[in-house]
DNA sequence: ATTAGCAGTCTAATATAGGGAGTGCTAATA
DNA sequence: TATTAGCACTCCCTATATTAGACTGCTAAT
């Protein structure tokens, strides 16, 4: 469709776009770039490029942004990619082998990196247990009425919760149960277990101990337990800096989209079911009004067979996608290798 | 030192500025409130109070807002404690009630009430577990090199762990030493553990079990564990509907402080060995430029003789402290109740 | 002690003008 | 046919000027 000398061009705008945040004239790309042409030519190409799409003029006499179209083209077919710098990287890497940190602190600083690297938004959402398979579980009595159960998932991630029953029970009693438990649920995960494990455990621990009917509705309630969305959120600030966010009322609009962690649950979700590897939204692809003039550059991280969470950059559509590409790329990889070594 | 006059006039003047974000004029005072007398006069006990540092004129034609001094006064000595609604109070109870919940989405949520409640930002500091009681140690094998360490302090709280050792070690083996710990440890506080136990529990251990060397340096690595410095914002975008923050300029600024999540740890921790209630911190009683023009509204919350957290609302200087007083009182009891009933 | 009255001060909003950057088009050129 | 020099035109942005309006501070009278 486009021609060779089109594609240049348009790659030329682009790139000029990232750095200055400017609509970028027919002179400047003649300058900086070496097409051999007059600015009229180039002139005459832009707008042809805007014709197709992929080039917006904010008015008349200004020069051109580009269009979401654009960016795309420029996404998949034009832009170099641009690994992390050894450096970069190294600082990663001795983040993630770490061995004195809980995966609370490593999502924390996973997002910060994101945040920090990209000079935007950086955004984890942490793992759905869902199809995590089951370890173990532990009840542990608090007092006559409270019992502490924890639920161990595969690669050690622990969900804790406590819980109340009416009648006394004995730590004894307990250990017998989450014995029992462990046998009937080992290897099952959560999704299985509340799908239709649950109601048949339940009824084989009845017969298995009369005490057990104490615990029933306990346990119901502990497997039945809503998922947690934690979600980690980094460099707010950044975007601030950002010149498209330059203006009190577009900084309020991000703001709002940063507060509603639900909505970017259910984006970074969505995605996720389109791609293994890192994917690019931007408003355009949402119906939402609150995103507009934002991109967001996600991809999943998890265990070997299944991915478990997202992380992603949010920052305004002008964004230097090679370096954020490989940015995002790079930390999910090492997420999912932080998950992995635990095996 | 304040006339009776002088003290209601520079309420009037705090609660209108507090209402309208604008500077008071002294015709305005007039007309809202009934003080018998006219502007002249009023213009010139205002005249006087900002002699005395507690209202501050932006320039010479222009009414008075009320200086930090202003706020304090106010605060200690004229405002009205207004308590929340039998409504708004209802719906917090009844989340801190809700029993399928973690501890997560209980301070999550908490920080969420804060946020909106108050149209401003919410803090919540995620528990010190410092000075709580060890209940006790599970260690778990997850893989032959790998094993999980979940430590379980009073009222249920638990933090847990991979850890790494060199050579195997069976799961009957580490049942031995967990309740070796176990007798050892109980009811110790970190601190006590890390300052002067460790080193005896850990050579009693190897006397106890040669198998035990294997763990040592691992144990002592748990134990050492630094502490996550969990911290839940919400409502960020809340501060962006505020009039004084209604240049780009100054969201930037409080975004920075947002993002400072050591430098909010750091000043609610400090004020927290101030007061066992609620208190108030503004810019000019911290050193860092950053926070200028904002105001902190604190509380500690924890279990009965010791506090292990703050939860707080940071926004401008003027802030309705009658409801945001209550508001973080309220919300301070309610966390410390929740963690205390489990006891 | 209070206050009416008024001059003086500063802000914020609006209008106006000019410079500058960049385009689109036309006509000439290779 | 593709390219380009040249130029008129468009629109933004900034600076400057102007004005209305809101309040104060002060003075002199009550």
């Amino acid at each position: 469709m486009l021609s060779k000398r089109q594609e240049k061009i348009l790659k030329a705008v682009i790139q000029t776009h990232i750095k200055t945040a400017s609509p970028v004239s027919s002179k400047s790309i003649c300058k900086n770039y070496q097409f051999g042409v007059s600015p009229a030519t180039i002139r005459n190409e832009m707008q042809t490029l805007e014709e197709m799409g992929y080039l917006h003029q904010p008015h008349t006499s200004a020069g051109r942004i580009p269009t979401e179209l654009g960016y795309k083209l420029y996404i998949e077919n034009l832009m170099d990619t641009r690994e992390l710098t050894g450096n970069e990287k190294k600082i990663i890497i001795k983040e993630f082998s770490k061995n004195d940190k809980g995966l609370n602190e490593i999502m924390k600083n996973a997002s910060y990196f994101l945040s920090d690297f990209a000079k935007n938004v950086g955004i984890v959402i942490a793992p759905r247990l869902f199809n995590t398979p089951v370890v173990k579980i532990e009840l542990i009595k608090l007092s006559e009425q409270r019992i502490l159960a924890i639920l161990i998932l595969k690669e050690g991630i622990s969900v804790d919760r406590v819980l109340f029953i009416k009648e006394t029970i004995k730590q004894r009693e307990l250990e017998r149960v989450s014995a029992k438990i462990n046998e009937l649920l080992y290897g099952k995960t959560l999704a299985e277990i509340r799908g239709y494990y649950l109601e048949e455990v339940i009824n084989e621990l009845i017969r298995f101990d009369r005490f057990m009917r104490k615990l029933k509705k306990t346990l119901y309630e502990f497997f039945k337990l809503v998922e947690e969305k934690i979600i980690y959120l980094e460099g707010v600030s950044n975007i601030a800096a950002q010149p498209e966010f330059s203006t009190a009322e577009n900084i309020k609009h991000i703001l709002y989209i940063i507060d509603d962690k639900q909505f970017l649950n259910k984006v970074l979700d969505n995605a996720k079911n389109s791609s293994e590897k890192v994917s690019i939204i931007m408003s355009g692809d949402i119906e939402e009004e609150t995103i507009k003039g934002c991109s967001l550059v996600i991809a999943p991280y998890g265990f070997h067979n299944f991915k478990v969470g997202n992380i992603g950059v949010l920052g305004p559509l002008r964004m230097d996608y090679s370096k954020v590409v490989s940015l995002v790329g790079f930390i999910s990889e090492n997420l999912t290798k932080y998950l992995n070594r635990t095996i």
